[in-house]
DNA sequence: TCTGGGGTCCTAGGACCC
DNA sequence: TCTGGGGTCCTAGGACCC
């Protein structure tokens, strides 16, 4: 059996935990720049508050019911999801957890007797809010997709399951995917959910009960087969062993406000990848091609949202590194070829592909290799920055005034990662 | 005026090889 | 005039996830 523990409203959660106050009361966190909600307590949501909507839009309601708001504040976040993984390694075991999201992880129960399932799924919930004050809802059942499934209904009815739904038993596994519509099911998005409607396929049940060729035809090959497969019990989908590496990282960003010269876009490009080739270090790789993207402003005055055409391009490097100077430099000669001067910019972002272990960096004959020295001094700003969640040190190509920044207006203090902002008990 | 950011996997089709 | 068969590798793009 597997498990996957989910923290509810986990932005919103973090927040409550350093003001109390707000507990049963409506509270939704913004994306960066203040764009859009992607949180809501149940609160909120009863209020009608969407997801993924644009805050200006909800503001107005927001402000009527006095809906509590902050920005994203990923250092608080990033801390608290640390604590509650930890508390599940210590539960069940390192090797038994495969961390999916920030706010997400599945549990192997395979050695775990049945009938002590539904005691274990509560001690999890119950340590979880003890040890981090964070709430979370635990769905049980054979394979992930039927997991998730059994998380879904706990947390649509929270008072009744208390929070944790377990499917041991076959009549039980074939309530639920009666009860649970096919735009509820994981892996299954807005397109297909769209075409199964079509086909007057309704329920999971319905689309369990459907052909393996059908499957292969109409919901994308492969991984169409695995869900189905997945609905009938059968595991398609393995757990997770050991932290993969990732295969492309990638950082982007919509400015504080357009920007329309070339000095600030080369600035928040450079930032940018020094990100990037952070988290490439902190994977221990190195990487090869460097890809830049900008965005215009779209200039028709639609009331839709849309996307503007991106322009991208990018630059194969003679021999991969994780140096950042080394990756900044091709990074801002990017800039040069795709900026046009008069355009105004709302977004640009860095990709960093071709990804291979630091250890095993495929020599080049006309390079030099890497110094030692650039190695030494990469591995002091990362300590720095890292222990700060910040990049308090940072290179001169990133600019300092930065008026590309984007707006964090609402954040609540880094009560876990600063000393001066520490939580205070009067 | 104002609509996030970071990933994964898969498929089709083109280029190229013998 | 006729124009094989099998393979690999790469890229773009679609769909999905949180």
């Amino acid at each position: 059996m597997k498990a996957i523990v989910d923290c509810n409203s986990f932005y919103c959660s973090c927040e409550r935990v350093f003001h109390p106050e707000l507990d049963h009361k409506p509270v939704v966190v913004l994306s960066n720049n203040d764009g859009c909600i992607i949180s809501r307590s149940d609160e909120a949501k009863k209020l009608g508050v969407q997801m993924a909507g644009p805050y200006f839009k909800a503001k107005p309601m927001i402000e009527k019911f006095g809906v509590s708001t902050f920005s994203s504040n990923y250092n608080l976040y990033g801390d608290l999801s640390w604590r509650v993984m930890e508390t599940l390694r210590v539960l069940v075991g390192k090797k038994n957890v495969e961390v999916y999201s920030v706010d997400e992880a599945f549990l192997d129960l395979e050695e775990m007797p049945s009938e002590k399932l539904q005691q274990l799924s509560i001690e999890i919930k119950e340590t979880v809010e003890r040890w981090t004050g964070i709430k979370v809802s635990v769905g049980v059942a054979p394979t992930k997709v039927l997991s998730k499934i059994a998380n879904h209904l706990a947390k649509k009815n929270k008072v009744a399951t208390q929070c944790v739904v377990v499917l041991d038993t076959e009549e039980k596994i074939n309530d639920a995917l009666r009860r649970t519509p096919v735009d509820d099911i994981w892996g299954v998005g807005r397109q297909y959910a769209e075409k199964l409607y079509r086909f007057q396929i309704n329920t999971a049940k319905d689309l369990q009960q459907m052909d393996i060729e059908w499957a292969k035809k109409n919901l994308g090959g492969v991984m169409g087969v695995r869900l189905i497969k997945e609905l009938r019990g059968e595991t398609a989908i393995k757990m997770e062993e050991e932290l993969v590496n990732k295969r492309m990282i990638a950082t982007t960003r919509m400015f504080g406000q357009a920007v329309d010269n070339i000095k600030d876009i080369k600035e928040a490009i450079a930032t940018y990848t020094s990100r990037a080739a952070e988290k490439l270090r902190r994977q221990n790789s190195a990487a090869r091609t460097v890809s830049v993207f900008i965005v215009p402003k779209e200039q028709s005055h639609n009331t839709y949202f849309r996307h503007g055409p991106t322009i991208s391009s990018y630059i194969t490097l003679p021999a991969a590194t994780s140096i950042t100077q080394e990756l900044i430099k091709p990074a801002v000669q990017l800039v040069n070829t795709l900026y046009e001067e008069g355009k105004i910019y709302k977004k640009a972002g860095v990709m960093l592909s071709d990804i291979v272990p630091d250890d095993s960096i495929q020599g080049n004959l006309f390079c030099a290799p890497a110094k030692n020295s650039n190695r030494l001094l990469m591995t002091m700003m990362d300590n720095v920055n890292f222990a700060m969640r910040d990049d308090v040190l940072k290179f001169a190509a990133s600019g300092t005034a930065r008026d590309w920044k984007m707006r964090q207006e609402l954040r609540s203090k880094r009560y876990t990662t600063r000393w001066n902002e520490l939580y205070e008990i009067k």
